[in-house]
DNA sequence: TTCATTCTATACCAAATCAGTATTGATTTT
DNA sequence: AAAATCAATACTGATTTGGTATAGAATGAA
């Protein structure tokens, strides 16, 4: 259903949430303040320490805290932590070569490409403290980001002549 | 990983190699051509078929071809009548109500909402036709819609507050 | 030191989803 | 009537996902 995961979703919960923090916080503070499972927390944070997104501190009076400020924190850096990079097709994971065995004949790559990196460009642009922002007005959203989602205009269409194979 | 599902990917590929015929071709005749197999296409005309994307016509020398021009049918229409709609999170997809147990508190459902209808706009955009336009050339492409994909500049960032809790 | 606290690492499992297939039936042309 | 072709449905194996459990390592404090 083009669905992030559960997982990325709850991620950008916690990721959120830190932002809100002053000071370093405990496993599990964050599990009862987010309502998020206490063991999938654990693995979350996991994940988001790994691609230091968020920093810890261990032992006694330990925690965590987001590792860089919050409007250097994008929505695809939390998905990309959480569900490795973003590749709407496996031939627009520019991370690796693509083991698609229609690939040799596929007119589909290049387009699927483009249309991906424009994902990836709207969801890098959406920061975490966007997000922030639209907490405050419920109804009307503040930041630039997320503001000219709503504005974009479509476009005209072009059509090209219908090819015969 | 964000992807779209290996069979809505394969339907796109149907529904532009149907684009490209002057008549109607058989279901064994797309399997042959397209390189998927036979009982996988099969399926997939038939969620085309019934979203009215491709027309059906049965009994000998019955076959199928797109119910509407090429330049009217869309990447979204293709994936939302493979995989149902398009919705990042539950929270949005607007054709039903929220499930999510978290939603109550949720302070995401908002932004998602509003990157989920960019996505939305993206994939509406871009036209079989525009796919079309990008095979003849494979390095520059022609089409307007997948064009100012790629020459989409982003924004400036305008960072808030970071609010304590 | 010793212990409580807190994060780390890994492994496991059940449930859901996905990809792919098989089969029987309905419709149309010849 | 026979052949060609699409329709409908049900099934299955593989993969992914969501969620959990547990033993271990680091740190701070008594
Ligand atoms: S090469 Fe074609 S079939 Fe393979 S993943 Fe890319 S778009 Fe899909
Ligand atoms: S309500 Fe919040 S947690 Fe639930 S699906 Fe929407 S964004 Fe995710």
């Amino acid at each position: 259903m083009l669905r992030i995961s559960r997982l990325a979703d709850y991620a950008l919960i916690i990721a959120h949430f830190l932002q809100q923090q002053a000071s370093l916080i405990s496993l599990e503070a964050i599990a009862e303040k987010t309502n998020i499972p206490l063991a999938t927390v654990r693995k979350l944070l996991r994940y988001l320490v790994q691609h230091q997104i968020v920093k810890s501190v261990r032992g006694a009076r330990g925690g965590y805290l987001l590792a860089k400020p919050g409007n250097c924190i994008s929505v695809a850096d939390i998905i990309e932590a959480i569900e490795g990079p973003i590749a709407l097709t496996e031939c627009a994971n520019i991370t690796q070569s693509c083991q698609c065995e229609l690939s040799p004949h596929c007119h589909l790559k290049e387009p699927w490409q483009q249309i991906n990196q424009q994902l990836h460009i709207t969801l890098k642009k959406v920061k975490l403290t966007d997000i922030n922002a639209s907490v405050s007005s419920t109804q009307q959203v503040s930041s630039d980001a997320l503001q000219t989602i709503t504005t974009i205009e479509p476009l005209p269409i072009e059509p090209s002549p219908v090819k015969i194979d």
